[in-house]
DNA sequence: CACGATACCTGTAAGC
DNA sequence: TGCTTACAGGTATCGT
């Protein structure tokens, strides 16, 4: 589930929990996620306070004055549940903190996972160090997309999923960035014309803080009402409406399946460039 | 190297 | 009602 927008949402709600709290109890209820919990994960986190939190891509990062970082990933089904008052089916890791409060990472499919390493070597991390530029960051810009995008015979789709080259950008708001800037799923990367890209360049950024404005507006005193982090509402153009009408045109939006994922589009808004064939 | 298919795991909704 | 199937917002790995 949770693409760039909804790990920031998340982690922006946990801020006001954590920031500046010591973890008093970190209980793990199982001994893996997608992959084997950290060695001694409560023992290394209980004692220490948080000092920062933030974000890189999909992952969330929770930096402790031991010099250590947590880093979280939530996979498809993951969440963050803030005083959960009772404890659940799937509440696989529970965080205790000075000031009373306790949140719990939730992940049915445990597709997620958690790490701790130290700070310094966080962004060299194996599962952070091949990412591409955030594209709210300052590296994003025309330079970016013309480069991943030149010479490829992937589709526009599989580009933009690809983590290595444009960090943060999921089935999701991949779907509605290409919706809002007429490209088709399926048109090779090379094949996107100079205009497409145009029109490109401001549709990921917006999409995607269009998204956190909706998820910051849910979370009330920064947490949802049923005290979970990680999911929220927002109204799509064209993902999930397979056979409704386009929000731009009359047309009826379309489902494709890519690398085995769902691909919405308007077939009317959105065309493969003259003389292009699908990749 | 670049790409697609598959596996991982559980829950939910739709179809029969 | 019950059983079966398809599908779900991600990513690591393994083929071709």
């Amino acid at each position: 589930m949770p693409e760039l927008p909804e790990v920031e949402t998340v982690m922006r709600g946990l801020t006001p929990v954590w920031q500046g709290q010591r973890f008093t109890r970190v209980v793990a209820n199982r001994p893996d996620l997608r992959r084997p919990l950290p060695e001694g994960l409560g023992q290394r986190l209980t004692g220490a306070t948080v000092v920062r939190l933030g974000r890189r891509a999909k992952y969330g990062l929770v930096e402790t004055d031991r010099g250590d970082t947590l880093i979280i990933h939530l996979g498809m089904s993951g969440r963050m549940r803030v005083d959960p008052g009772v404890l659940e089916k799937h509440d696989h890791v529970v965080f205790e903190t000075a000031n009373g409060r306790i949140v719990a990472f939730n992940d049915a499919r445990r597709f997620g996972s958690l790490d701790l390493v130290p700070t310094e070597a966080a962004t060299a991390h194996p599962l952070l160090a091949g990412i591409g530029p955030e594209p709210l960051g300052p590296d994003y810009g025309l330079a970016l997309l013309t480069r991943i995008f030149a010479e490829r015979l992937a589709p526009a789709k599989a580009i933009l999923l690809d983590q290595r080259l444009i960090a943060g950008l999921g089935n999701i708001y991949v779907c509605e960035a290409l919706h809002r800037a007429g490209i088709h799923p399926e048109t090779p990367g090379g094949a996107v014309t100079r205009r497409q890209l145009d029109r490109l360049l401001p549709a990921i950024p917006a999409v995607l803080e269009e998204a956190i404005a909706a998820g910051g507006s849910t979370l009330r005193d920064h947490v949802a009402p049923d005290g979970t982090l990680g999911y929220f509402q927002k109204d799509f153009a064209v993902y999930g409406r397979e056979g409704d009408t386009c929000t731009t045109c009359a047309a009826t939006v379309s489902r494709i399946v890519q690398s085995g994922r769902s691909s919405f589009f308007c077939p009317s808004c959105q065309t493969l460039p003259k003389g292009s064939r699908k990749a």
